[in-house]
DNA sequence: GCGACATTGTTTTTT
DNA sequence: ACAATGTCGC
């Protein structure tokens, strides 16, 4: 984390209570300011690399030595379960165990915690638990096709996203207004159905768990007056990443009563295209009352050349609360800009860097590579690879999202709960026992006459005898084995239970019978699964009368389990942009800095996408420490096609003062034999009718949209082009009747 | 139920 | 280009 290199001072913990000397002394004017203000609303705009959690952990430590406010008293609420996990490290570390009676956790766990707490008034099932995004879209799946959904005219994909999307606005099917609109026609039948299903099975999706514990507090007056006088104060993490949902359920907690800390970075809002709202940030001093706005802008990772960089980009951005960094360190080296060929340059460029860095006594572990899409790490890791260093590629599947896992998970919830339809589904045949569509479709449908579960219907199914018998005999052992394996368990401590669950289930058997690296590897997180169970047997940390299978699902689900895995090593820094915030490096490099790409193409239709990818950048830039670079390709390879890139405009708004552009080496590189982009030879009309990708263009009827593609000669030239709202289209370039946009960016 | 071929859609990620 | 689905035949 940020500012994990910041050792907290421990040597006072024993000192006597009122000398909170410890806890001020190492802070600067504005940090202390924040630490020590009167209990009022305060609103922290905290920029990079300020000192943010170090404040936030002192404001708590303050409140409890010196407001002498009880950590029972105490609500800090963060957006990932590592920052949580770290913030209760650190104020271990600062005032002792005392922290144990506080609520310290994600949005998400704590809407958690309460709904376990209250179950019954929040109208759940007792054992209930929680869906990640893989279960809802399955369960979504299933539920468009008992609504006749065609997938294609109806992709699941995006009726997650709309659900989500509504929940996370705080809307139920009743608040949303239809207006004969298909479209919404549809997503609210969807919502409705795939609601009714999630109730039955006693399943959250986690945008449900949020909207879930929102209601709880709005329509039980009790429960809400009950913890508002107990939460007197609340402090959030990351304010600028809050979503409405979020946000509303803040508020209703916080009621007038409770002092809210709110520590954010309007600048480094960069989830926007995941619901969350600058705006709450920006709408905080007029929704708390009297809140006091301070800015923490002194920074204490990066060189003045760095910071220059970063408030001159970020004054492009319009809405800004505002904030300068500043600096009483050196001004450091210049930023290097390199300008490659080809991709493959650029990556060996990095590379060269690197292991000039290392070759200087630095360690792979100071240098982050950083890109702004996924697909970027490829060319990066081939060469990494060649030059034989290790790196670490950050992102990519979690432990507990992998196939296998998933299903030993399926299991255990399945045991947990008979009607859980989602886990049902997952394992009925997996391993393959005999059990397929057709049968499975028929339970599907007794389920859905019937309204019952999916393990209720396939009890009713055997006992009906309307299948064949092959079927319903497999059928019917399969409900046997999940009985026999409840009942052998039931005294079994987890991890012996995961154990019995893995071997008598046959999926471990499933797995190493398979041959193949990929199989193998899944037999190993199986068994790592077990191990993972190991710390559930003690049942200090269990809530509420939960089993310890339950928490342990529960826990699973909204932790992802990755945080785990061993710091960093020896190794280079692979990630996204979206990956590095709050991370710190001593060398960066930022690659790929081209238009279209960063900022990215899909963020340039309008304004707010342009200034979010700028505010990526601005986090991108404030990682970097010491040195940073930037790299931009004049060629790339994107989509199997060969692209002529044009510099981000990014580069050109920081000071050219700023920058040292290094030259090409003078060894024979692969030097760019710049072939331009051919002209069609064949027919006459080509160069009329030849469009450059990335070119605006008119159609009569489509309007307005962007070249992604072309392929074919002639009559047969076929053009591939993204129209506004419309989607991509492909045309033949004879009939299309495509017009050259006047104001085209070229 | 599984392997071979075709089709498709390609930002960012947490819970 | 490439991976991740979907479809078909056995």
């Amino acid at each position: 984390m940020a500012h994990s290199h910041q050792v907290e001072n421990t040597s006072h913990m024993q000192n006597s209570s009122d000398d909170v000397s410890y806890l001020i002394d190492p802070l600067n004017d504005a940090q202390r300011q924040a630490v020590c203000a009167p209990p009022v609303n305060l609103l922290v705009l905290a920029g990079a690399g300020s000192g943010k959690t170090r404040v936030l952990i002192h404001r708590i430590a303050w409140l409890m030595q010196v407001e002498r406010v009880s950590p029972h008293g105490i609500l800090a609420v963060t957006f990932t379960n590592k920052a949580a996990t770290e913030m209760r490290a650190r104020l271990h570390n600062l005032v002792g165990v005392s922290g144990s009676r506080m609520w310290v956790g994600t949005f998400h766990g704590l809407a958690h915690k309460l709904l376990r707490i209250h179950w019954q008034d929040a109208g759940l099932l007792e054992g209930f638990q929680i869906l990640d995004s893989d279960d809802q879209l399955r369960l979504l799946r299933n539920v468009m096709k008992e609504l006749n959904l065609d997938e294609k005219q109806w992709p699941p994909k995006q009726a997650q996203w709309q659900i989500n999307q509504y929940k996370d606005e705080g809307w139920r099917v009743q608040d949303i207004a239809v207006n004969n609109d298909r479209y919404t026609q549809v997503m609210c039948d969807i919502y409705l159905n795939y609601q009714a299903r999630c109730e039955k099975s006693g399943l959250l999706d986690f945008a449900e768990l949020l909207l879930r514990s929102f209601e709880l507090l709005r329509d039980k007056p009790p429960i809400l007056t009950h913890y508002r006088q107990r939460f007197a104060h609340i402090l959030v993490d990351e304010f600028q990443d809050t979503n409405s949902i979020q946000y509303q359920w803040l508020r209703l907690l916080a009621g007038d009563r409770a002092r809210c800390f709110a520590v954010g970075d309007d600048d480094q809002a960069i989830y926007g295209w995941r619901g969350a709202k600058v705006t709450n940030l920006h709408n905080f001093q007029q929704d708390f009352q009297d809140t006091q706005l301070l800015r923490l802008e002194q920074n204490y990772r990066s060189t003045a050349t760095i910071l220059e960089a970063a408030n001159a980009l970020i004054q492009n951005n319009s809405g800004r609360l505002g904030k300068h960094l500043w600096t009483t360190g050196n001004e450091g080296t210049p930023i290097g800009l390199y300008t490659a060929y080809n991709e493959y340059d650029e990556a060996r460029f990095v590379v060269e860097r690197i292991q000039g860095w290392a070759a200087d006594g630095g360690h792979y572990r100071e240098c982050a590579v950083l890109y702004r899409s996924n697909a970027q790490s490829r060319v990066l890791e081939s060469e990494l690879v060649q030059a034989k260093i290790p790196y670490r590629v950050y992102g990519g599947l979690r432990f507990f999202e992998r196939q296998e896992i998933k299903d030993a998970l399926g299991y255990l919830r399945l045991l947990a709960n008979n009607n859980d339809d989602s886990a049902f589904e997952r394992v009925i045949n997996t391993p393959t026992r005999g059990i397929g569509d057709r049968s499975v479709e028929s339970v599907r449908e007794v389920a859905r006459r019937g309204g019952l579960s999916l393990w209720q219907a396939a009890s009713r199914v055997i006992v009906a005898g309307d299948m064949s018998s092959r079927a319903a005999n497999a059928l019917r052992r399969f409900l046997e084995l999940i009985l026999q394996l409840r009942q052998q368990t039931a005294q079994l401590p987890l991890h012996e239970l995961t154990e019995h669950v893995l071997e008598h289930s046959g999926l471990r058997a499933f797995y190493k019978q398979k041959k193949g690296e990929r199989e193998q590897m899944r037999v190993e997180n199986l068994e790592e699964l077990i191990s993972a169970t190991k710390q559930y047997q003690d049942d200090s940390f269990l809530l509420d009368g939960m089993t310890p299978l339950q928490a342990f699902l529960s826990n699973t689900a909204l932790d992802t389990g990755e945080e785990s895995k061993e710091i960093s090593e020896q190794c280079v820094q692979l990630m996204t942009l979206h990956s590095a915030k709050g991370l710190e490096f001593p060398l960066v490099f930022l690659c790929g800095l081209e238009e279209k790409l960063f900022p990215h193409q899909m963020a340039l239709q309008d304004n707010n996408g342009l200034e979010e990818e700028r505010r990526l950048c601005y986090v991108g830039i404030t990682r970097a420490m010491r040195q940073l670079y930037l790299t931009h390709a004049e060629v790339r390879r994107l989509h199997g096609t060969e692209n002529y890139t044009r510099s981000s405009r990014f580069i050109q708004e920081i000071p050219a003062e700023l920058i040292e552009p290094i030259r090409l080496r003078s060894v024979a590189v692969s030097q760019p034999v710049f072939t331009p982009p051919p002209i069609a030879t064949s027919a006459p009309s080509a160069a009329s009718n030849t469009f450059i990708l990335g070119e605006r263009v008119l159609h009569p009827k489509f309007g307005e949209g962007i070249v992604l593609a072309q392929e074919g000669q002639g009559a047969a030239q076929r053009i591939q082009v993204n129209f506004k709202g419309l989607g991509t289209k492909w045309l033949v370039l004879t009939y299309a009747n495509l017009q050259k946009c006047e104001n085209s960016d070229k």
